[in-house]
DNA sequence: GCAAAATTTAAACAAGTGTTTAATTTTTCT
DNA sequence: AGAAAAATTAAACACTTGTTTAAATTTTGC
């Protein structure tokens, strides 16, 4: 009955690799086959459709995105070492998959996604606990009186923005890859200064 | 000969307005018909095909996107009220036109644009001075020793992202459009005094 | 007012889309 | 080895895609 998976781990490598680079409405079926190396309907035998076939790929690049998180949220760790921790390994990440940040935004903003965001995302941030910890950081005036939601902007702008724009920023800059490289190292350590220094100020202005 | 160019300008408006939203591959010639009230063939008549039309529309964008940035450089400030308005500008003009960051970005990411961006965009800009001025200010210990591309960079990102990430963070959070308006206009004040901070430090570290 | 030019339309074009069907090959289990 | 199940294929399906053609309508210039 069971065979091999690799057939169908070949196909979701595919499909993740065409998905990323060219997103949902950009490739066809017969692009995702080819680079399988194979035939269209095996694609359908497998998953029922092509929207099938993003779904999982979605769901996919969104847990590995939640990993990074939950692992520093979970480590026994000050909040301050928490978010030097998390600028860090998403940053390492994101060097190594830089097309994800763009792939999960465009897919949520088109829609492509069905299922809802909140509770399998929230959820398990929350039960890490770092929300109470950041909530104590503040009353103890340890931290700055910022909403969650809005430390939330300010991290995710700094660690996803500079990987969704290297293209733009290479073309504009007249850089290669390793230039580019340098600078996303150089931005790693400017961001983690001065978002430490922002978000917990020495002198505490209450 | 010439009529109104009304058509003409119907068709760009709906032309953006589809493209924007749905992006190139994400809609077809018949969607920004439809948008129009009028034929696929027109579309053809007055722009010589989908690409060529898109690349207008795009050029058209990149120009809006340029338009801020010159006006504040041109201006008789400091850098560091440069950066202060430029940050209200940007945001100001994001407000109005939040899919545009988005738009740009997938563009060039996916070279759905054939001319080169450097040139007509670096240069307006190179023209302002303001890369002499940012040099100025560093050989004074006024400004921070971080290269260009990275104030780029770290602008960019503070800036654009929040806009980009509107949905992720509604769906995320649970919230309406109001209050992340109200989010946004937080983030603004944040990026502008943690920005500052950072790149004109009140204790020159030289 | 009338011919010429410009604009707008409906229809057709070939090529590409996601999906399904049915036949063929391969694997599995006794 | 041989029947049943699973995997793979080629071909076809109906539909959408961007573009073009040719005819109809409207506007322009005299």
């Amino acid at each position: 009955m069971k065979r091999d998976l690799s057939t169908e781990e070949k196909i979701k490598a595919a499909a993740k690799k065409v998905f990323m680079t060219k997103g949902f409405d950009g490739c066809s079926v017969r692009d995702i086959a080819k680079e399988v190396g194979s035939n269209v309907a095996l694609l359908n035998y497998y998953f029922r459709s092509k929207e099938k076939l993003f779904e999982l790929i979605f769901e996919g690049a969104m847990s590995d995105f939640l990993q990074a998180m939950i692992e520093v949220f979970s480590s026994d760790l000050s909040l301050k070492e928490k978010t030097s921790l998390l600028i860090e390994k998403e940053f390492d990440f994101f060097v190594e998959h830089p097309e994800l940040p763009m792939f999960i935004l465009q897919a949520i903003q088109q829609n492509k996604n069905e299922f809802p965001l909140a509770p399998p995302f929230f959820e398990p941030i929350a039960k890490t606990g770092i929300f109470q910890q950041i909530e104590a950081a503040q009353a103890k005036g340890e931290m700055r009186q910022i909403s969650l939601r809005n430390i939330t902007i300010l991290l995710m702008s700094n660690v996803h923005y500079p990987f969704m724009s290297k293209k733009l920023t290479q073309q504009f800059h007249g850089i290669d890859e390793a230039t580019l490289q340098q600078d996303l190292l150089a931005h790693k350590a400017y961001v983690k200064e001065m978002l430490i220094n922002y978000l917990f100020p020495q002198n505490q202005p209450a």
